[in-house]
DNA sequence: ATGAAAGCGCTAACAA
DNA sequence: TTGTTAGCGCTTTCAT
């Protein structure tokens, strides 16, 4: 397979004999083949970069050479060569949240269908390391990126992204409708909103929202306004944001002492909206453990639809975003920019429709006042 | 910060001016901090690569020249030079199975402290994405690999891999102890046996395995062939396994009929022992929907250890990974291969230490014969 | 339709 | 310690 004795010896002096060659490495290059082939290294690069260019009794010669030599084009060399790597980056704040593993779904499938390779990072919701990361993702010269940070209103590598005029399109982060950045998401606070809003309509009152730690996402805070919003609209009174630990919802060892005390309090909550369905699940089984029963004693709302939400029992209530989709459009919207010369692509903030799963975790409330039993 | 004025027209024609260049691309390259820092360009070049042989105060000159011209580093270039990209590939089943995804974790971690970057690539368990997403990884030349494929010991592109020797270290596939290939993994068979003695232990006889579509993984034969030796080992009759069509444990509708029938009929089983916990959590929900308590009625166990099985209520007892670590080991160990010099590196199949955790949703079966109200 | 030649940005001998 | 000089493998004018 490696060595074809019916290959006729080539006309110079070709002296690498295939056995020269360091295991794992096919050194076969882009001119060994046109060589087999007998044409020109410019004419076999095109018979793959420009097929038309090529008569095609040539091209298929070329085309077995490669074959027949194992040839394995080395990109770099193309990439160096033509100046666009045709490689995106992404940055996600870590893959261990579902959504954003469905949405890495969204964009591979993207990118791939596209012709683009992707280059995957985290940044774990740190500023630094979101810095650090996507200079990283620049030095391998990516034509632009798709990312989601901590907190796009104050974002010292998107003002970065920005001042260098490098390509990218948020996913999740909610760009300002009259700003100039890219971003695909639900829209955050109206499908919170709408989420509270059905908690109120299955006859909710006291609603308390639960958050990751201080509200560090954007995202977080949009949510909290739909809340307000919801709340307002019907003449409630608004709730302070219970702030846990994590995003990942940890242990909840010290969420337990903050529920407890939240629950046992004289008008305590009937009814929880978590601003990520990983919370809510920590919060669901948090609440078991204090004797409670989700929905019948306390009501529970998520937000973000991962697929597991829908597996647990009961299913989990939740506003649910497009999570492969919102990868699926930032790739396309990313890959609309490239490709226009400079021009203006439409509307630069997308928003995709969101859905609303109130059944499960979410009843009406029970009629007394203090909840534990 | 992009012009200085301050610095001298440099000596000879310089021609680039900085407006000329097309925003977003900073095309400063080595060569003009060289000649900004009035040195040669192997000299500048020495100074990121191998500091150690400039001389500090040139070092300085350059490295400020650097950062006046916002120079980054085109790793393409210096990649397609020295031949070797310092990128590992990867690939993985899916991210949405949590397993991946925490996997993912220590493997970035460990090629992040190496100075390494990644190339992560998705196969869906299908043998000929497999292929095709590993050509892709080659093309670009990736020093080394570190995957899990669907089936270590019918893989196609293993044997590619293989023949072409190309470095690489599976992940969860459990290599032969006597073959050639290098793995990382827990003792899928020991570990699962362990799993099921322990649901004998708590008394349980007429124990069911449920596993993905026809067990086409070789963990989950793997991990089969474990629950026959517990059962085996106690006298007991091991029973066919339930196939369940994804590892994704969709909406489980096909799974409800093919439960629920086993479920009725005359000696229902009174624990499962599912292969990966999200079948684990599938299944008891619809084990919860068929009217049946967990762990009252029936037991559950899964195996994987995902963080979110301790999340929800009452927690999933399973067969606990160490997922990241598998992730990190097989990182480290595919980095220690690439700089032995062909030699061998220890042991090629690494076994990590397995946990178990046996709560929540394993109790002791219930007296009754039938466990249907 | 094909070929010759010039690099892309960087590193690594080899000199000095 | 620093500079000079070749390329790495490929694409792409510019000729023919």
């Amino acid at each position: 397979m490696t060595t074809d004795p019916t290959q006729p010896p080539s006309t110079s002096a070709s002296s690498v004999s295939p056995t020269s060659r360091p295991a794992g490495e096919s050194h076969v290059t882009l001119a060994d083949v046109a060589e087999a082939a007998r044409v020109s290294l410019a004419t076999a690069s095109r018979v793959f970069s420009h097929p038309q260019l090529v008569r095609e009794s040539t091209a298929r010669r070329v085309r077995e050479a490669a074959q027949r030599l194992s040839f394995r084009p080395n990109l770099l060399g193309a990439k160096l060569r033509s100046q666009q790597t045709r490689i995106l980056g992404v940055m996600l704040p870590t893959l261990e949240n579902a959504v954003f593993a469905e949405c890495w779904h969204g964009i591979e499938q993207a990118a791939m269908a596209e012709g683009y390779s992707l280059m995957l990072v985290t940044s774990g919701y740190e500023a630094e390391r979101e810095r650090e990361r996507v200079e990283y993702l620049l030095r391998h010269r990516v034509d632009g990126l798709v990312l989601t940070v901590a907190d796009a209103t104050r974002s010292a590598v998107l003002d970065q992204l920005d001042a260098e005029g490098v390509p990218y399109v948020l996913a999740y982060n909610q760009a300002a409708e009259d700003g100039m950045r890219h971003s695909v998401s639900v829209d955050n606070r109206t499908s919170a909103s709408e989420g509270v809003r059905a908690l109120i309509a299955a006859g909710h009152q006291r609603i308390a929202v639960v958050s990751g730690a201080f509200m560090a996402s954007d995202r977080a805070r949009q949510r909290y306004a739909g809340y307000e919003d919801a709340m307002h609209a019907h003449g409630l009174q608004p709730l302070p944001a219970v702030n846990l630990p994590s995003h990942i919802a940890s242990p909840a060892v010290h969420a337990g002492a903050q529920i407890g005390a939240l629950m046992r309090a004289p008008a305590a909550p009937t009814a929880f909206f978590c601003t990520n369905d990983l919370l809510a699940i920590g919060l669901i089984s948090e609440l078991k453990r204090l004797g409670l029963r989700v929905p019948r004693d306390v009501s529970v709302l998520g937000y973000d639809g991962i697929a597991l939400g829908a597996l647990v029992e009961p299913p989990l209530a939740t506003v649910v975003q497009p999570n492969a989709d919102i990868g699926t459009q930032a790739v396309k919207h990313l890959l609309a920019r490239l490709h226009t010369v400079a021009g203006r692509t439409a509307a630069p903030v997308t928003l995709l429709p969101h859905g609303l799963r109130v059944t499960g975790t979410v009843a009406a409330p029970p009629d007394t006042t203090t909840n534990l039993p």
